[in-house]
RNA sequence: GGCCCCGUAGUGUAGUGGCCUAGCACGCGGCCCUCUCAAGGCUGUAACGGCGGUUCGAAUCCGCUCGGGGCUACCA
């Protein structure tokens, strides 16, 4: 049996939480789980100067929608706290001195502009293999300041091997091999360490097991197994996910893909378990006979990294938007209900809760569940049941779609419905299929057409009786008056 | 430019030498059901990037080629 695993997801708040946090959360968790680990949450901020205001807070809260909130986090706390890399900076200098004292890191004054300018000469020469030149490599700073582009503050830079082992294996793919690295920084001149040496300091002492990221790390990792080489220490397992991509195929960014924003989603009205289920199906297509639609559990039960495919999908919202209609419909009626009550608060869509709406949705949510595809769409289906009779719209298209019997239609709709006693759903179907269809042999289409744009203002409308029944007498009454007087 | 990853229908994929005249899901089209729209049922459409090998036999193995992507930062 497998070890307790214990992965980790390290984010970086710079900006609106990316789907591809969740993405390696799902994939992390699910690990985690079905190995009877953790799952740790680490905020990277090493890069200052990316940091934005609130982007921390909403990697923890659209993590916690998704159901992928993590055991251990800078929110929750944990056994290896802090969980957020710019307070831990003291914990890298030690090993940085260490690296520097066994000869496998050196200081670099290199100054920007030298660096600058080397790499547009390597890349005008054609150069095959670019990369610092170690100009600073076995010098004192004072033998360094008599050059140029020199600079006081020095980094400290990764003194690359030339039998640095290229290859590694991953749980993904198999064997990997990578290209060979250059003389990596570890430690930026502001004294704040670079992700390749803050990952790899931080997994150890937080004691992370397998590594789950993306496959634009797969270049990188060579830097990192020798890290953990030099410091003695074991390195994890690595598990590099296929890359989510725009629809021209590059690397998801939120520049090209709403979709992109792990927000987006929310606004506009997914379901987040339709979401994981999604973000599921991408790396993790089902075999032959495999269910497509999956809960958490499921998928932690038969997962299997082998399964996880090597090939970066298109992020195409459709087949979420299918997803999302499928656990839509599978909600219980109250549940869903109150999912839209709580999205048209969230959204705007209502300020607050109008008088009885609650419950008016709660009526009308039966009539609604199989037409949606995001929640988003629910209350605008509903609208004419939260309108006024004497404010309702009907829609100029709609009327002018109606058969010319339609007052006539209507009349006789009203006179039969006036004697109605018992105002339920079936018997206002019974009692207009009666005298519209049966006595005037009308096509029930044709039938009841006037009637729905009466009720509804509406070419389209959710069901047409019981939306009846919902409105009650009088209003429905009224509103087929009106549109008689409008003909 | 260099190194690395990847290549089955529009999209996501199944497929690990014969069960493939290539399966499934979404999408798209048609039919049925039907008070509209959905949902549901049935059904149709459409793919192994190319070229060479290996083999009795290749989507599956090998080589080349083409295509896409990633990395090549004192970003992550």
């Amino acid at each position: 049996m497998t070890t307790p695993a214990r992965t980790r997801v390290a984010p970086s708040p710079t900006g609106d939480p990316h789907v591809g946090t969740a993405y390696m959360a799902l994939f992390d968790k699910a690990w985690s789980r079905k190995t009877g680990g953790q799952f740790v949450l680490r905020i990277e901020d090493t890069d200052r100067n990316r940091l934005v205001e609130g982007s921390e807070q909403q990697i923890y809260d659209s993590l916690r929608w998704l159901g992928l909130d993590a055991d251990e986090s800078p929110e929750v706390g944990g056994p290896y706290a802090p969980y957020k890399q710019s307070e831990r900076v003291d914990s890298y200098r030690p090993f940085v001195e260490q690296l520097i004292e066994s000869g496998h890191a050196y200081y670099c004054w290199c100054s920007g502009e030298r660096l600058a300018q080397m790499r547009a000469e390597q890349q005008a020469s054609k150069q095959a293999d670019t990369g610092y030149d170690r100009l600073c490599l076995g010098m004192t700073r004072d033998e360094r300041a008599k050059l140029p582009g020199f600079s006081p503050t020095p980094v400290v830079r990764m003194l690359i091997p030339d039998d640095v082992p290229l290859s590694f294996h991953d749980l993904i793919r198999g064997e990997v091999k990578a290209p060979r690295p250059d003389d990596q920084v570890i430690l930026k001149a502001d004294g704040f360490p670079t992700y390749h040496l803050a990952v790899v300091v931080d997994d150890h002492l937080m004691k992370i097991t397998t590594v789950v990221r993306g496959e634009e790390w797969i270049s990188s990792t060579p830097k990192h197994l020798l890290l953990y080489s030099w410091l003695g220490w074991q390195a994890p397992l690595f598990a590099h996910m296929p890359l989510l991509r725009n629809t021209d195929k590059s690397k998801i960014s939120k520049r090209k893909n709403p979709a992109a924003r792990l927000m987006w989603f929310r606004e506009q009205g997914y379901l987040p378990e339709a979401l994981r289920n999604f973000l599921q199906l991408l790396a993790y297509p089902p075999a032959d006979g495999e269910q497509e639609v999956t809960s958490f559990d499921e998928f932690v039960e038969g997962f299997d990294w082998a399964k996880v495919s090597t090939v970066g999908p298109i992020f195409d919202v459709k087949k979420l938007d299918w997803l999302n209609g499928v656990y839509i419909r599978s909600l219980p009626t109250g549940e869903l209900a109150s999912r839209i009550v709580d999205y048209a608060l969230e959204s705007g869509q209502w300020s607050e809760i109008p008088e009885g709406g609650r419950e008016l949705v709660l009526a009308a949510t039966p009539l609604i569940s199989e037409r949606l595809v995001t929640l988003a769409e629910a209350l605008p289906k509903l609208q004419f049941l939260f309108t006024a009779d004497d404010q309702l719209v009907f829609n100029p298209v709609a009327v002018g779609k109606l058969k010319d019997n339609a007052a006539e239609v209507l009349t006789l709709a009203a006179q039969a419905l006036e004697q109605l006693d018992e105002w339920t759903t079936d018997a206002i179907h019974q009692k207009l299929q009666t005298v519209l269809v049966e006595d005037m042999g009308l096509k029930p289409k044709f039938a009841f057409a006037p009637v729905r744009v009466a009720i509804s203002g509406e070419q389209v409308s959710p069901p047409l009786f019981e939306s009846m029944e919902i409105l009650g007498k009088q209003s429905s009454l009224a509103r087929i008056a009106r549109l008689i007087a409008e003909l």
